[in-house]
DNA sequence: CATAATATTGGCACCCAATGCCACCCGGAA
DNA sequence: TTCCGGGTGGCATTGGGTGCCAATATTATG
């Protein structure tokens, strides 16, 4: 049901198209972009204060951005990903963070030290970054939608830890550290959230150490439970 | 925007609306229902594995179904919730389990029991449960989505765990162990969905004990690490 | 300067999920 | 039979997201 019109412009024949984000070009030749990424994001966050989240549809921003809807769809692919800015740069320095950590550091050092290296924010982008993470961790729709995001997170943190400790990225091991790496990032981000007063650095720091002491010891408890065991119960 | 017009049937004054979902209700009266949630989902999961979720649309499903569109959206708030079943009695489940160990029961343990016996599905059900978990765990929007029934699950141990040892269930403890149980839970799933001989129980098992493997000692390293740590870089 | 190449823009049509509204239908009780 | 409670489903509407394409603006080239 596509291409029904064979009609083209005479000259162009299959050019690949322009790249998905505007001003993710070259930077030479091409009308020049109306707005970025960042003003819009900044332009969003604005109106999702104000009317919050929900009620505010694409063509509210679009339109306080002076853009057209579509243009919109141009510098992020949803309206959720909005509140993420550029998440994949962020990715991509974590990547590269924890490249620096030399072999005796221990795993879980690196983790931890990444964990909050990623996390550091400028003094002046505390309130700005605060701003975010409410509207990530307190919005449903968002809740849910980065959910994906942090799919990419874990990954890459499952990527190093498979390396250190010699085994498949998708293993047992790399697999749940990163997962219980991400939920006490959130729990810290949480606490964060609550408590104007505390540094997410030290919340993070603590968030991981105590992770380790709510297992440390208690995990090795009776033998693998099946189902004979469940007879104490009430 | 509500209750706009006056008019009203005369006799039903304010008597609340049908229940939510059909089929709900104490039983008596009423016109009876042409479909089950169970059987929607039955033939909604059908149509997933033929054409894939995204593929198939609502219309799709209330079709073959033989109901309108919109009375799917009497039995499913939205496509998504399909995947899910009945979650929230599941849940109701695990809440009333939680509630059978007795204190003396090691926290961790009792955590990884009830995990387990969350888990727990009828032989008989393992290929369907298989799919199902397939589904929501491989699709995209799914993943998204079930970060909301995440957060529900996640609420359950927590409180469990704040009862235990004594702290808001908000507190940094709570929500770390519980987010850290959860990434373990996901993790053998996803070990278990790659390898169909394994048994979910015992991956459940074998991942909340691994999980402690892997974080004992190894945060005990050096102290918090702030601005100076950094010097050993690559 | 004219023209071509290139990139951005934005309108239009369209798909699909979701929701409010309401008329209608059906089984049991008075 | 009549009434009532509850289920059904059509209709209209909102809003996110996408393909398509012509218009527009900028730079490079003849």
């Amino acid at each position: 049901m596509r291409n029904q019109r064979g009609k083209r412009v005479p000259g162009a024949a299959g050019t690949a198209g322009a790249p998905a984000v505007p001003g993710a070009a070259g930077g030479r030749g091409g009308r020049s972009p109306v707005t970025s990424r960042v003003e819009l994001e900044h332009l969003a966050f604005e109106l999702f204060a104000e009317r919050g989240f929900e009620r505010t549809t694409v063509d509210d921003i679009a339109r306080a951005a002076g853009i057209g809807r579509r243009t919109f769809f141009r510098y992020f692919p949803s309206k959720n990903d909005v509140a993420w800015g550029a998440f994949d740069e962020e990715l991509a320095r974590l990547r590269a963070d924890l490249r620096t950590y030399p072999p005796d550091v221990p795993l879980m050092d690196a983790v931890r030290q990444a964990l909050i290296e990623f996390n550091r924010v400028e003094p002046a982008e505390i309130p700005w970054h605060r701003r975010r993470m409410q509207l990530i961790l307190r919005t449903p729709a968002l809740q849910a939608h980065s959910a994906l995001r942090y799919v990419a997170w874990r990954q890459v943190l499952a990527e190093f830890i498979g390396n250190r400790i010699g085994q498949d990225q998708h293993a047992l091991a790399p697999q749940a550290i990163a997962y219980a790496t991400l939920g006490v990032a959130i729990a810290a981000y949480e606490q964060w959230l609550r408590h104007e007063d505390l540094e997410l650095t030290e919340l993070l720091d603590a968030a991981m150490r105590e992770l380790a002491a709510g297992f440390a010891g208690t995990v090795e408890g009776p033998p693998a439970v099946r189902e004979a065991s469940r007879t104490g119960r009430a």
